[in-house]
Order: structure tokens, then sequence, then C-alpha cells
DNA sequence: TTAAGAATAGCACAATCGTGCTAAAGTAAT
DNA sequence: ATTACTTTAGCACGATTGTGCTATTCTTAA
């Protein structure tokens, strides 16, 4: 028995089956999860239809894998580095930095599937739904905690709703889509860069204090 | 020659019509523009598919005319009660929270076709794109002409960059969507308005720094 | 080379889509 | 009631969808 390497992708199957779950994602990046078609993804990778079928097992499971592949890259572009930079503003900084350096390079050119997926599942029920829920849940519980760490670093306020910061934060970057993709303005990355800025100085520690009566 | 009164609605088919282009629009909201089907529509409205298709002559163009009836029926909710507030900040505000309530009662449970058409059509060029656009851009002229007059009347800072400050604004209105539709947390409404009155202070007069805070 | 097994293609299937065409039903004026 | 006309239903069409089943091609071990 030849037992092949099991690091890496064993037989050829699990590469070609890698090459399919790449193309669904580009398509999927491009016009939407429901863009993920058997006939579709069997083109752009040179295969019959029932080729990518019998590698796949169902359409759904496809996109299933398209989501986890997805956030694979993802946090190892935005979540990874990120943990390099020490707890705090600049951890929180470092982590919106290069999201929106990633939304910029990447994601405008070929879309974010969980802002697509948002809107695309928010009135739809299924598994569907709750893998891009939980992975929308996942990352947004990284922000927080990097947030609450830098309340606790005495970086930004100490009165700060950490669940309503990540939701402005959120917010900016769901405009940045917005802006890039459908009204198409080259600015949106730094229109979003520069609202961060000042979103996150009005959560910023009073250093010449405003005089206000809850402070203790 | 019965000479009809030419006024409101004419033929009872118009009337039909309007029933057809009511529920498709329903659907939309609920499940996105590519969830009108004549199909569904048909059974929605009690027709025959054929029904339905005789009346608004293509599927595009009952989409085609969604789009118009939920614009008419936006700017008639938000637009038209806001225009009477004077000038300044006040009407910006006002234009906010009528965008903020209305979403909250209507397009929370129903959802908004300009949201979810967005990012449906983000990539995808036609008539139904360029429809979407332009109901988007006229709404942010709207909203950027009313930061101008605030502007004008030196209610928020001269050197306020108005592009800015209305994608600002329309993020968080995203946000708001994705926080209530797609995460379905309840307080979206709230957290949204106060995030508001958090921007919006930052681009307030600096008074005499002290207290010259929100208030209009 | 041959034999075994994995990987892919071909084809059929029931649904569903939008859209014509034709017949039936409904409505209103004479 | 009859006629003229509008409004709706019925049916067929070609495409396209996901998914089984079967046959073919390719890869690899002996």
């Amino acid at each position: 028995m030849p037992q092949k390497n099991l690091q890496p992708k064993r037989t050829k199957s699990e590469l070609t089956k890698a090459t399919i779950v790449g193309a669904a994602l580009d398509l999927c990046a491009e016009q939407g999860m429901e863009a993920i078609t058997l006939q579709a993804v069997a083109d752009r990778v040179g295969l019959s239809k029932s080729g990518v079928f019998s590698r796949v097992g169902s359409r759904e499971a496809l996109q299933a894998e398209v989501i986890d592949e997805y956030d694979r890259r993802f946090l190892a572009e935005v979540f990874v580095p990120a943990m390099q930079v020490p707890k705090g503003l600049g951890r929180l900084n470092a982590i919106v930095r290069r999201w929106i350096e990633r939304a910029r390079v990447v994601e405008v050119n070929n879309g974010c599937i969980y802002v697509a997926g948002a809107f695309e599942f928010d009135d739809r029920e299924g598994p569907l739904r709750d893998l891009l829920l939980r992975g929308v849940q996942g990352w947004r519980a990284v922000v927080r905690r990097t947030i609450v760490q830098a309340v606790d670093a005495k970086d930004i306020a100490a009165n700060t709703d950490p669940d309503q910061l990540v939701m402005e934060i959120y917010a900016l970057m769901l405009g940045m889509y917005h802006e890039a993709r459908f009204v198409r303005d080259a600015r949106a990355a730094d229109r979003t860069h520069s609202a961060y800025e000042r979103l996150i100085q009005t959560y910023a520690v009073r250093t010449v204090k405003k005089n206000s009566v809850i402070s203790h």
C-alpha cells in the first residue's frame, strides 16, 4: 500500500474537490449564494455537471463548504495577523484596518459572501442560514472581545457598550460594500477608514475630560 | 364612449394590476427581487399564472413596477413629512428618525427592497439595477442636500463633507437591517438611533465645546 | 499488460421558470 | 338579449434546475 501523504491532500479527487469549492466560492462572491449552480460550477472548472455532483454530494453541501472555505480565508487574512498585535486599541485598529484592506482588494472586486448571504438569507430558514449566522456571530464575538480588552486596557472609555460598538463597526463595513459594489464609488475604502477614525474617537478616553457627571 | 374618470383608477384591470404589484412587493420585501415569480404572485392574489402575466406584460416589468411602488411609499412616509420641518439639522434629524422608524415597523418585518436589491444586483447589470441605483441615488441626493442646508444654517460644522456623512448615515441604516433581520436583535432600532446621535455629534459645530450637543 | 477501482461523463427524471397562443369567461352598451 | 370587448384560464414550448443511475474513461497496483 502506497500510504500516500496524509498531510495535505490525499487522493486526487480531494484536489479537484478543492478546485470545485474554489470556483464555487468565486461564483458565490460575484453573484451570491444562489448563483452556485452545479452547471455553472461545472463550466467554470471544465467538468460535467454530474462530475461536480459526484464530488460534492449535493448542491447544499457545496454551498456549505464554500462558507467554510471563506471563513478560513477571512480569518487567516484578518484575524490571525491582527492577533500578533498586543491587546487593546491597537489590536482593534489592526483588525479594522485589515478588514477594510481585505474588503478593498478582494471583496470589492469579488464580493463578500457574508454580506450578500446575510441579506439573501435574512428571511430564509435552513442549515445555510445557520452556518452563515454562526460565522458572523463568531467573528463579531472576536471583535467584541477585542473591544472589551481595549476597555480593560483603558484605551477606550470604561462605559463603552461593546455590542453597540461592534454593531457600529459592522455597519461601517456594510456601508463600504454598498458604496463600493453597488454605488461603485472608488473612495469607499478611504471613506470607511475615516469614518472609523471618527467613530473610535468618540469612544476614546477623554484626556481633557469633559466634566462628566457619571464618571464615578 | 364612456370616458371614465381619468383621475384615480380607470378600468378594473388597473385595479387588479395594483393588487398584483402590491403582492409582488410583499414577496420581494420578504425574500428579495428574485422571489418575484409569476406563479408565486399568482398564488398570492388568486389568479392564474397567465392571468398575472397578461396584466403586467413581463416579469421584469413587474419587478420594475415594484421598485416604483416602493419608491412612492418610502418617499411618502419619510421624505414628504420631513420636508415640513424647517431646513437645517432639525430636518436632517427628522429624516433619520422617520427612516429608522419606518425601518423598525415595516421593513424589519418585511424587508427593504433597496437593501436586499443593492446586494443582489451589485454585480448584475441591466435595467433593474439601473432602476434601483437611480432610486438610491435620488434618495441620497435628498439627504445630501439636507446636510448642505444644515451646514449653511451653521447647525453642523462648516468643513463637513456631505458625501461622507451621507455614507455614514446610510451605513448605519444598513447595519440596522443586518442587525434586525439577520442577527435578529430587537435592540437594532435603538442602537441605530444612539449611533446616529453619536455620529451627528461629531459633526456638530463646536460652540463652547461644552453642552453644545444634540437636542435638535 | 492486465485487473481493479476510482473518477467522470451521459442520460433520464420531475419541477419550475418565463412566455406565447387560443379558448373561455366576464362585463357593459345597445 | 345580443353584441362588442375586456379580462382571465388552459395548455404547450423550450430552458434550466438538482439528483439519481449507468456506462465510460482514467489511474494505479500487480
